[in-house]
RNA sequence: GGGCGAGUAACUCAGCUGGUUUAGAGUGCUUCCCUUACAAGGAAGAGGUCACAGGUUCGAAUCCUGUCUCGCCCACCA
């Protein structure tokens, strides 16, 4: 047989097999296939990012499925792509320029766009290559990306849609806004992390009271977290249960330093507990006051302008950045003797998730999806069973969520994205800046939506019309990625092959952002749910438990561990340790566990390369002539196979992965293949030898694609083959065989025992030892003696007797397996006293057992509630032990 | 404030519907072995009141309740 190389190299083998799969278009599905369909998407990777560890776990998962659903001969297919990450994209090609000592700005939209593209096709494939590394067996050839002419196409019918119904709306309301970006966010990209902040209390004299001194009934005293929004102050508001108000009812308040007058407002959602129990109302800055300016009919006053700073309104503030003015607006306020204190004060600030920067909460004009009509059917999809998330658990968080959602902000003033395919009249309209347009409904004259570029007013025949500068959350593309990288709106033959999809693999992070949205929009825009399960894995964390991130500087490089053990040992070992949908803890040495299994892989490939002989390789197993570790070999791979496809299915992949680290390494290698050496120019030993690889290598391939095609595609008989086009071996009940297992896993007890007993003398690795058996069957005579080679060998012994009713021999220490007893003479080398003691505390271990077995047995209860079958089952191991324990009390008799 | 997850061997973790588990694996540790697949290996071994307290049950690491510790997510108490 051809031979594999002595040393097993990964980064030889992964790239060939990998240029030969691709070469050969293996990763290609076909949407004219009469085939059962198996598809997935990729959670498109932000076209900014580089390959982390969480892509290497999401990917992995991914390439399992898929390369075992091909197996299973589905028709598979997966798609990949990227996102466009509008304001990740943004904010890298701005660093880029700011190089050259260039704002966007300074470009000018078109400019700046022509320069993110070109940063788009130099670098934005980065990802893309490294997932290949991974062995991802993606269709590239369907590669998308969000930007794409078809996807773009896709995202403005949505929006059209959407408009036309009434499910987009453009409005005034606090957003989430980042002044480092300058942009909107949604409430989903707002991080929230708990801080350590203060809170202020500060005076806000009443009218005409000012120059009393009783003390609180001339100033009220509010508490805030962000002082400089005082600015924007319009009211104060107290809960009019709060008996230390009451007084004040009608009264008018000065507002510090800016002297404003506010009105002193009742409202029964201040809570009095808090603070003072009165509320400075800031609509424009805070989501709970603008609520309440709605209800009171109280003004809105911004006080800062898009990058953070104070503008006009704050006076002597103005083009103070918020923080600083906080600091000298406290300054001033305690200068006047209206401060009072600060404490401290745990709370939750909002962050943005692309920048972390705090964001502010902001008036502001955005487009807005109502989402509670598209939730509804969300809903019931999940509850229904339709759509199944694994672990269970997130289909609660995912209802929780959906049952309270929210508008969504779609729109972001940025310029990398998809521009909203809005136009505005602006002398129908009479605005000057086509941001402050309100869009409450579709059809309003001079507001315009459509897929091509309007150029004329319909309404007024005029030409001075201009698109809504704002480009689309990255998101409103990417909850169409089910569909519209299957090519709607068309109606493509992908479309009709593919969908739904089968399966999503994706981070708990992104449920909300991403999952809930793609149900809502499948449901929506193809009256049919995007994916039947939700597989949700793990947050891979480093040892400390800290997420791994590239500003932490904790991050273990995926294509640096490729590097040094292979990617089929990455994917192993982050296979191995993922339990279903726990945390991911990754250290360094853990990637040992794949790169020793893969290493044990190719040895043991290589063992029975050496030994086959390709003439004897021709028909089948003579089942005549089985030996006791064919029989079992063949029985334990048969279930293995079923435990496997089991694990797969359940979606328990570190199940799989060790269910097959344990048949390969410890059934197979440890005890089939040592077997084999003794008989290993018998054809039948040969074939299953090279069968049951075989079989283990399918198994394996979906976790370590790159080796087991490799050692495949050097089997003579498979040569010009593929293991990833092979069929996914099906258990075969024929092969199941109780009595090989049992025969053998004895077998392997009395080896075991007799080397212990080798150990435990401290006896010469090369002195000579002899095993007399006495049994109690003939079953166990025949056991002994059929395999009488296989003791002497592993046991290296020498197998003197084997009989019924033996008599110990003098000077022998005793090892015991079930009924059977195994005697070795040790002449001198045992201390009588010492066996004697050694016999004695196994007994009294066993008398324990017994003894509990004992007590379970004499409790009514048990024997009358349990099934007959457990009850019957105990019975026997007591009856066992107690065989046991007098076989060695007559040992101990024999001794003396 | 709500929700979720975790606490099992020195370390990192499995243990799915309670009884074939006298609680497993990998790493580490001890002893022996470079035996022609593999020292990234082989053989043998030590090591655990399954966080704590109750409860349900004939029977609990597993189910229920509570407590403690850690981690995460959600939430407009300024």
């Amino acid at each position: 047989m051809s031979e594999l190389s002595t040393k097993y190299d990964p980064k030889i083998i992964e790239n060939e097999i990998y240029g030969k799969w691709l070469a050969a278009g293996l990763f290609k599905a076909d949407n004219t296939s009469k085939k059962h369909s198996y598809c997935i998407v990729i959670p498109p990777p932000n076209v900014t990012g580089v390959l982390h560890m969480g892509h290497a776990l999401n990917n992995t998962l991914q390439d399992i499925l898929i390369r075992w659903k091909r197996m299973q001969g589905f028709e598979a297919l997966w798609v990949p792509g990227t996102d466009h990450a509008g304001i990740a994209t943004q904010n890298v090609v701005e660093r880029e320029i700011a190089k050259e000592g260039i704002k966007r700005h300074d470009l000018g939209r078109d400019k700046f766009l022509e320069r993110v593209w070109t940063w788009k096709e130099d670098r934005g494939n980065t990802i893309i290559h490294q997932l290949k590394r991974l062995g991802s067996s993606c269709d590239w050839s369907r590669t998308r990306f969000t930007m794409d002419e078809g996807l773009s196409k896709a995202v403005k019918e949505v929006f059209l849609r959407l408009f036309n119904e009434g499910l987009i709306y453009k409005g005034d309301y606090i957003i989430n806004w980042c002044p480092r970006c300058e942009t909107a966010l949604s409430d989903e990209e707002a991080e929230h992390r708990d801080m350590n902040g203060m809170l202020y209390y500060i005076k806000y004299p009443v009218k005409g009271r000012e120059k009393r001194d009783k003390e609180n009934e001339d100033y009220i005293v509010v508490a805030t977290t962000r002082p400089e929004t005082m600015l924007g102050d319009v009211a104060v508001a107290v809960n009019p249960k709060d008996p230390r108000y009451v007084s004040l009812k009608g009264e008018t308040l000065i507002l510090p330093i800016l002297n404003r007058e506010l009105k002193l407002i009742f409202d029964e959602n201040v809570d009095p507990a808090f603070g003072t129990g009165a509320l400075k109302v800031t609509p424009a800055h805070d989501p709970t006051d603008f609520e309440l300016g709605i209800k009171h009919n109280l003004p809105n006053i911004n006080v800062m302008n898009s990058d953070g700073t104070i503008n006009e309104i704050g006076e002597d503030y103005e083009g103070l950045d918020r923080f600083e003015a906080r600091e000298a607006i406290i300054e001033d306020l305690k200068e006047r003797k209206l401060f009072i204190k600060s404490e401290a004060h745990a709370h939750a600030v909002g962050h943005c998730y692309r920048c972390h920067t705090v964001v502010e909460p902001r008036l502001s004009k955005q487009w807005f999806v109502r989402m509670k009509p598209l939730a509804k059917e969300a809903i019931e999809v999940v509850r229904e069973g339709k759509i199944k998330f694994y672990p269970d658990r997130w289909t609660k968080v995912y209802l929780n969520w959906m049952e309270n959602i929210r508008d969504w902000c779609i729109s972001r003033q940025i310029w990398w994205g998809h521009r909203i395919p809005v136009w505005y009249c602006k002398d129908c309209l009479k605005f000057k800046n086509v941001r402050d347009i309100e869009v409450d409904k579709p059809g309003i004259p001079g507001v315009y939506a459509g897929e091509g570029t309007i150029k004329k007013c319909s309404s007024c025949g005029g030409n001075n019309i201009e698109q809504d500068p704002d480009v689309l959350d990255t998101w409103f593309s990417s909850w169409l990625w089910p569909i519209s990288t299957l090519g709607w709106p068309e109606e493509t033959d992908d479309l009709k092959t593919f969908y739904p999809t089968d399966a999503l693999v994706t981070a708990q992070e992104i449920i909300f952002f991403w999952v809930a949205r793609m149900i809502m929009s499948g449901l929506k825009f193809r009256n049919n749910i995007p994916f039947k399960d939700v597989y949700i894995h793990g947050t891979v964390r480093d040892a400390t438990g800290t997420k791994m991130s590239k500003s932490l500087g904790n991050v273990i490089d995926p294509l640096e561990v490729i590097e040094e053990v292979g990617s089929d040992a990455l994917r192993y070992s982050i296979i191995s340790i993922t339990s279903q949908g726990q945390d991911v803890f990754l250290s360094k040495e853990k990637f040992d566990i794949g790169r020793n299994f893969a290493n044990k892989v190719w040895n043991a490939s290589r063992y029975v390369f050496m030994n086959l002989k390709e003439e004897n390789l021709g028909g089948g197993v003579d089942a005549s002539e089985l030996t006791l570790a064919d029989k079992w070999i063949r029985a334990k791979f048969n279930s293995t196979v079923e435990k496997v496809t089991k694990s797969l299915e359940s979606y328990r992949f570190n199940d799989a992965a060790s269910i097959l680290y344990d048949f390969i390494w410890h059934s197979y290698c440890d005890w089939y293949l040592e077997f084999s050496k003794l008989t290993a120019s018998s054809k039948n030993t040969q074939k299953i030898l090279l069968n049951v690889l075989m079989g283990s290598l399918k198994l394996l391939h979906p976790i370590m694609p790159f080796i087991t095609e490799e050692i495949w595609q050097k089997i003579p008989a498979k040569k010009g083959e593929w293991i990833m086009l092979e069929t996914w071996p099906v258990a075969d009940e024929g092969l199941n065989d109780q009595k090989a297992m049992d025969g053998m896993e004895k077998l392997i007890k009395i080896i075991t025992s007799i080397r212990n007993i080798r150990a435990f003398w401290n006896i010469p690795v090369k002195a000579e030892i002899e095993v007399l058996f006495d049994v109690k069957t003939e079953e166990d005579r025949a056991l002994i003696e059929d395999n009488v080679v296989y003791i002497k060998q592993f046991g290296r012994c020498k197998v003197k007797e084997v009989k019924k009713a033996l008599k110990r021999p003098e000077q022998s220490v005793a090892a015991l397996v079930d009924e059977i007893r195994a005697y070795i003479p040790l002449g001198e080398m045992i201390d009588v006293e010492g066996e004697i003691k050694r016999i004695s505390s196994k007994i009294e271990e066993m008398d324990k057992f017994v003894k509990s077995l004992d007590k379970k047995l004499s409790n009514k209860s048990f024997v009358e509630k349990a099934p007959q079958e457990i009850v019957e089952k105990e019975e026997d191991r007591k009856k066992n032990y107690e065989n046991q324990i007098k076989n060695l009390r007559d040992n101990i008799e024999a001794l003396k």
